[in-house]
DNA sequence: TTGCTCCTCACGTCACGTGAGGTGGC
DNA sequence: TTGCTCCTCACGTCACGTGAGGTGGC
């Protein structure tokens, strides 16, 4: 091991032209299959937000290397996602965002519209459920044994 | 009035070869504009429908007309997107149903299965509804005015 | 040479929306 | 000629999934 990390210092000093990639956690920041493991997300969900213009990760050669604050983006990233809003959304939220605000949302009015939003989805959500369930009793009644629902 | 439907009594005896399109309601047919309005669905949804096999109309030169059956088809996809069914449950759902079966899930599993879903989906939307009440009590605690929620 | 991780296209999925450009009968 | 309704492509949207084919270092 002692001189692997030799031999990995070595190839530093001399590093190639055309991959210039730290080694893991050398500088604290992450590889793509790192930080997808970290967050659980796919590394294609990854580029897809990079392509977005939600995350801007250096590059070291064609690598990417994703620092401290390319993961508090993506938390936000992840945050607004569970709270329903479109990577359309979450991208305005983010250029309007600003450091030490730990929360994504920052206008009482995009709460309160998201809020109003998913109240309506659920009750969407209830009455679906709602017919299923009385679909699913009436199965019994129209059935062979009528009297089974009693 | 009366010379109007005389007219079309003549234009039906001497159709057309390239447009046999029966005048509205002729045949207790509908057109695709009238059946869209009757069911509040757009046009192109209706041409996606027929696209992907869950509809059929007759064809009278380009033009396509809807009969009372295809009525009832319309009736149960749209009943199936109620239910938060995909168009792909939906066509083999069409494809297992048998007439006189007024509502579309035909089995106590889809119905059971679909409930336990859509409960899944609700717990998702009411867990993102609290955290965004949580994150617009906290703007209050926040700002300017630290006692607001008291 | 094999295995692992990374890369870039680029098409597929889902349920349509939205023009573009054309036809047909009043 | 204008207006209405219908038609067929065909690209756009949304958030990725899924290969295909290639690179780089151990």
């Amino acid at each position: 091991m002692g001189s692997d990390a030799r031999a990995s210092l070595v190839a530093k000093s001399a590093w190639p032209k055309l991959c210039q990639t730290p080694a893991a956690g050398e500088d604290g920041s992450l590889s793509i299959g790192e930080i997808a493991r970290e967050y659980g997300v796919s590394l294609r969900a990854l580029r897809f937000y990079q392509a977005k213009g939600l995350l801007a990760p250096r590059r070291y050669g064609r690598a990417r290397r994703f620092n401290t604050a390319d993961c508090e983006r993506l938390a936000l990233i992840l945050q607004g996602k569970r709270l329903c809003f479109t990577l359309t959304e979450v991208h305005a939220m983010l250029a309007a965002w600003h450091p030490g605000n730990c929360t994504l949302p920052s206008s009482r009015k995009q709460c309160v519209e998201q809020i109003s939003l998913l109240e309506r989805q659920r009750r969407d959500l209830d009455r679906a459920i709602a017919e299923l369930r009385r679909i699913y009793s009436g199965m019994f009644t129209s059935a062979a044994r009528p009297t089974e629902t009693a």
